[in-house]
DNA sequence: GGTTGGATTTTACAATTTGTTTACAACATT
DNA sequence: AATGTTGTAAACAAATTGTAAAATCCAACC
């Protein structure tokens, strides 16, 4: 038994998912929009992801760019009306694991969901976790631990700390961690980097005031050292 | 400076893209239809293209597919106009680098160009270590080690030293090294040169008062050698 | 609608670090 | 020796960073 988060705006359709599913055994939650299907998908955690390009308030590809961009590898199986074929490059390359045009049999859907959960739940085991000084990390859980103690950290922070940890080492400049970090549109101050930067040290840090592995290289930017 | 193809055939927005290019200090180059800008393209090898989409002869797109699918990975950042939106998706799967829709600011266009350019440039500058006798640099971990001590040098410093190691055995007239180490804008005395080599000698060299590998030359400036 | 609470961003100023100039002694060249 | 040049410590100036607190934003709830 699965949990499945069904998107998808249409009623006959949601319909026929949801009891599909359901008869399937599996546990379902329904969202008729972007927004909504975005801040379930956080909140449950659900095993697959079943969405819809065409969506009302933020169409399927941001909601599956905007879950991928936070960090959140749920399998994701995009539904598309025929002739919206372009959506298929775009999808997968925002982060989709399949991809199906309308109309299909429910077979053929069903199918895919089984081999994307093979295909994920594989990956699952290897837990995927980074560990530093007394931190430890489990991405996938969004769980930050600091001598095995819960470490609350907001969005941003974590996808800060995210990037850093995926170039430890290297000095990274504030305007690259604007790039990567924050949004495209409207960008902040490159101040709000070293403040979250503050952040994180207050938190992970063993002597916030004299860090060991948030490293300042002076005029450059900062870099992240794991031992 | 980086060198800019700008691909653009309205007058008005070409003009305006190449004064705003150049007062940032870009060497522009400008192609008004398709055909033309593919040719500049391969022959120039710009770090960078503007490429609108609308064009005489070839459309934008297809330049882009074209130089992707003949090997050219130069970054691209396509314009369209409002309502184009089409085009985003396939811009990027065509393999743009970035996309910008008009009417912009040309604020936002020059941070995104940073973007692109810092993306690409990253790739580029990865493990790119220089050293000379006992002495390594590692720039993109911002760390110098003089037998496999560590050295802690001040961003000018580095930069200088980095210049001297790129430069050896010429002599260096000390103009020439503010005009290559310190910002354009309001350089500091030719002096604030002499009190840097110092620094370099008090960190680096064996026995500083009697350098071996920071050699004044007397009334010219100084000379790096190897050995 | 408005309100609340948390996250995020901006601001402001102190602390720190780096960079520049000064001053004078030492040195090199003629 | 006279002159211009260089070495370098120390004083000074400027830029960068840390961080608390204020302002703003935003989503959730009434």
């Amino acid at each position: 038994m699965s949990k499945v988060l069904i998107v998808e705006d249409e009623h006959a359709m949601s319909v026929a998912l949801k009891d599909g599913f359901e008869f399937e055994g599996h546990d379902v939650t329904m969202a008729a929009d972007g927004e909504t299907a975005l801040r379930l998908a956080k909140e449950l955690m659900p095993d697959l992801i079943i969405l819809d390009v065409m969506l009302p308030k933020m169409n399927g590809l941001d909601v599956c760019k905007q879950l991928r961009s936070d960090g959140y590898d749920l399998p994701i199986i995009m539904l598309s009306a025929r002739g919206q074929e372009i959506d298929k490059v775009l999808g997968l390359k925002l982060g989709a694991d399949d991809y199906i045009t309308k109309p299909f049999s429910f077979m053929e859907l069903i199918a895919r969901v089984e081999a994307v959960l093979r295909r994920t739940s594989a990956n699952k085991a290897q837990q995927k976790t980074v560990s530093f000084g007394s931190v430890k990390i489990d991405l996938a859980k969004h769980e930050v631990r600091k001598n095995d103690q819960l470490v609350e950290l907001s969005s941003r922070e974590l996808r800060l700390l995210t990037y850093f940890i995926e170039h430890p080492g290297e000095v990274i400049e504030r305007d690259t961690l604007l790039d990567a970090v924050w949004d495209h549109d409207n960008p902040p101050l490159t101040r709000t980097v070293d403040m979250h930067v503050a952040k994180l040290r207050k938190k992970l840090e063993d002597q916030p005031s004299n860090p060991k592995h948030f490293i300042t290289v002076h005029r450059l930017g900062y870099k992240f050292v794991i031992d």
